[in-house]
DNA sequence: CGGGACGCCTGTGAGC
DNA sequence: TGCTCACAGGCGTCCC
């Protein structure tokens, strides 16, 4: 999926154009990983707020008075979302859930469909409460340091891969950025989380940073489905510097890089620049 | 309890 | 050309 950066380019190419619209109808196609929980006819009437981003989740606030609730998406693992102002080209093949609103069509291409659209009353009630209440920090959050992440890391046997993969110290890395922020720190794949000292923790957290920051600017990654609001492709897998490159030169020290499955996942790393 | 494997679905590219 | 297999950006749930 689109990882924090392709939610965050995506949020940001959305919320200034359906800020205070309102939903004239919502249509379900096939199913995605919930269904909505709610008869798409409830949305009728509703008013847009602020999109929001929690991790790799977008809440889409929705009034009408004294009705309030909202919409939880996640665009799983092939989604993406596109804002049609004028007239929406014909519902393709893998267009699952639509929303029509008087700032335009809405639409949510999956497809793979382990994306999701779920009404909650509120961001803490459930589902959505369930969903994100095991969530990590936010990675820019200015009170998650290093010494918080040291101390996250030193209460886990995983290895860093893993647990930056699982989301639950920090939110935001998928697979792409995972590898991509371990190789800038310098740090292997496989190193145990309890076993990293506080200026790695340090160096790990700067270059998470870098790594999320740099993807947002260059429009997130595109290796096939995703899609910004406007259509457009991301661009930083072209400076992506590990993933998907095994057995390429590494652009630091020219040793070959390797590929290891890590919790059913490809990890990419140079094996002389990162150490465990 | 933490940690790892599974499965949800469809599409693509490689190899035969 | 057509088949089969491995693999793909995520993550909730189950089992040990």
């Amino acid at each position: 999926m689109p990882e924090m950066p392709e939610v965050e380019v995506t949020r940001i190419g959305l919320a200034d154009r359906l800020r205070g619209a309102r939903v004239c109808s919502a249509h379900v196609g096939k199913p995605l990983r919930w269904p909505l929980g709610i008869a798409p006819a409830a949305l009728h009437g509703l008013t847009i707020g602020e999109l929001a981003r929690r991790g790799k989740y977008l809440w889409m606030p929705l009034a009408a008075g004294t009705r309030h609730g909202g919409l939880l998406w996640h665009l799983g693992m092939s989604g993406s979302l596109a804002l049609h102002e004028r007239e929406a080209p014909p519902r393709g093949r893998h267009d699952h859930f639509e929303l029509v609103s008087t700032a335009g069509t809405l639409r949510l291409t999956d497809p793979r469909r382990f994306g999701a659209v779920l009404w909650s009353d509120a961001l803490d009630a459930d589902p959505a409460r369930r969903l994100l209440v095991g969530l990590g920090a936010e990675p820019f959050d200015v009170t998650f340091t290093a010494v918080a992440l040291h101390a996250a890391c030193r209460r886990r046997r995983t290895t860093i891969k893993a647990a930056l993969l699982a989301g639950d110290i920090v939110v935001g890395a998928g697979n792409i950025y995972a590898c991509e922020a371990l190789f800038r720190a310098g740090i292997d794949p496989r190193a145990r989380c309890n076993r990293l000292s506080l200026p790695r923790c340090a160096r790990l957290l700067a270059a998470l940073r870098a790594v999320l920051s740099e993807a947002v600017t260059l429009g997130g990654s595109t290796l096939r489905d995703y899609r910004n609001a406007h259509g457009g492709a991301g661009s930083f897998q072209a400076s992506a510097q590990v993933y998907g490159r095994a057995g390429q030169p590494c652009g630091v020290c020219a040793t070959p890089l390797r590929r290891v499955v890590q919790a059913q996942r490809s990890s990419f790393f140079c094996p002389r620049c990162q150490l465990r």
